[in-house]
DNA sequence: TATAAATAATAGTATTACTATTATAAATAA
DNA sequence: TTATTTATAATAGTAATACTATTATTTATA
């Protein structure tokens, strides 16, 4: 089976559909790699452009500025997680197996579903990890989130919770839970290969060591 | 009683200490004021000069770059937490108590300690919840960490951990339940104020939400 | 008081972020 | 088919930012 997998990003975060030319998605695909390899801070479209063998005003006619275009990049990220999550819970009844499915998907790399995906879905993990708080830790982010662009990151943190409430009705902060267990798995992430010492990481739980925390005290805090 | 809080920041942030003049002195000053007017990206060493009324040549004689500059803010507000830790923990004996009066610090606005205070802990504050995570986010993490520039945050991180592992000696993760703590005081205190939708705060709530979410997180992960 | 050292200001440059204008290609109508 | 419109991209800029080499001034010491 062959799919494409587009999903419908706010209108207020390009100016031109980069989904619509092939100018625009060359401008993606080279814009995840690049942040992935330089970081947010260095990248800028003007690099971008030679890479993605363009000029700079042809990127600015698709996106504003650098940080709308990083906010595309995790907005994309967030409503595939959405889908995936629809997707991995279909026909799953057990409330406790849902939430784990959920925690993994949180923490592990991205799942694959389908072979012909323009992005790549390791580098996107990378830099929603390093970079996706940037997005709204921002002096306008009242202006912007008026224009619901951060409608998919609400919807993915409202769905989760929903699950958490499914699982302990009289649980009260599962939205709370929920941010914080997406914020979480991307710290703890961060941490464990760069600031190992804030984590308690070592040889043998290396491996999932941000699940096991994670579905320790998600399962303790809705007990 | 009066007296001058001073900490003695790690060498390799600043180029000359800016404590040891009147312009540094300064410069800190309207640094603080500054970034939580206009926030870190918006905030320059030109913009800085002209309300510290000097040049930013002379800025850059005390900070390398305007991130340094953050990272000594930064710096200084993990030495102060980890001395007020110290001080609101003495003669508290019982271990619950002792977690109680940590989440607190971490949540509620800074405590004053004296009067002559050159800092405006009120701004520190919002800068440590809006910009703290923007020193550690970045490419160079592991060659600035290197210098030992984290050591406070790891310090204070220990510390927390160990009040952890005394309260409950069983639980193996203290130290990333520290990290959490922390990281998630900033996050739910930012989502409240900026995207309440990420939280479960209400009319009814509102006062000490975050305080409240945390201690309940906290002590059912120690349980 | 003369000299040396420390500090700050002047005056720059390279890069970044962004835009107005022009050129080219594609689509449609005469 | 050719002319005209429309869409798209490239050229060539500007203003602001990040940073530095050099000069001027102040302060400390001989």
């Amino acid at each position: 089976m062959e799919f494409s997998l587009t999903f419908k990003v706010n209108e207020h975060i390009y100016l031109r559909n980069p989904e619509s030319s092939d100018l625009g998605k060359k401008i993606l695909k080279h814009s995840i790699d690049l942040i992935y390899e330089i970081g947010f801070e260095q990248f800028t479209f003007k690099k971008l452009a030679i890479v993605a063998e363009t000029t700079e005003a042809s990127i600015y006619r698709y996106f504003e500025n650098k940080q709308k275009l990083l906010l595309y990049i995790i907005n994309w990220y967030w409503c595939y997680l959405d889908f995936m999550l629809d997707y991995q819970l279909k026909n799953i009844s057990n409330k406790k197996d849902k939430i784990k499915i959920i925690l993994h998907l949180l923490t592990d790399e991205m799942p694959a579903s389908n072979q012909e995906m323009e992005m790549n879905k390791h580098f996107i993990h990378k830099i929603v990890i390093a970079e996706s708080s940037k997005v709204y830790l921002v002096k306008d982010v009242n202006e912007i989130n008026q224009y619901e662009v951060f409608k998919p990151f609400k919807e993915l943190c409202a769905k989760i919770a929903k699950e958490f409430s499914d699982y302990n009705p009289a649980y009260i902060f599962t939205k709370s839970l929920s941010s914080t267990a997406i914020e979480t798995a991307h710290d703890q992430e961060f941490f464990v290969v760069h600031l190992p010492k804030l984590t308690d990481v070592n040889s043998k739980n290396k491996k999932n060591f941000t699940y096991t925390f994670l579905e320790d005290l998600v399962f303790k805090a809705l007990a």
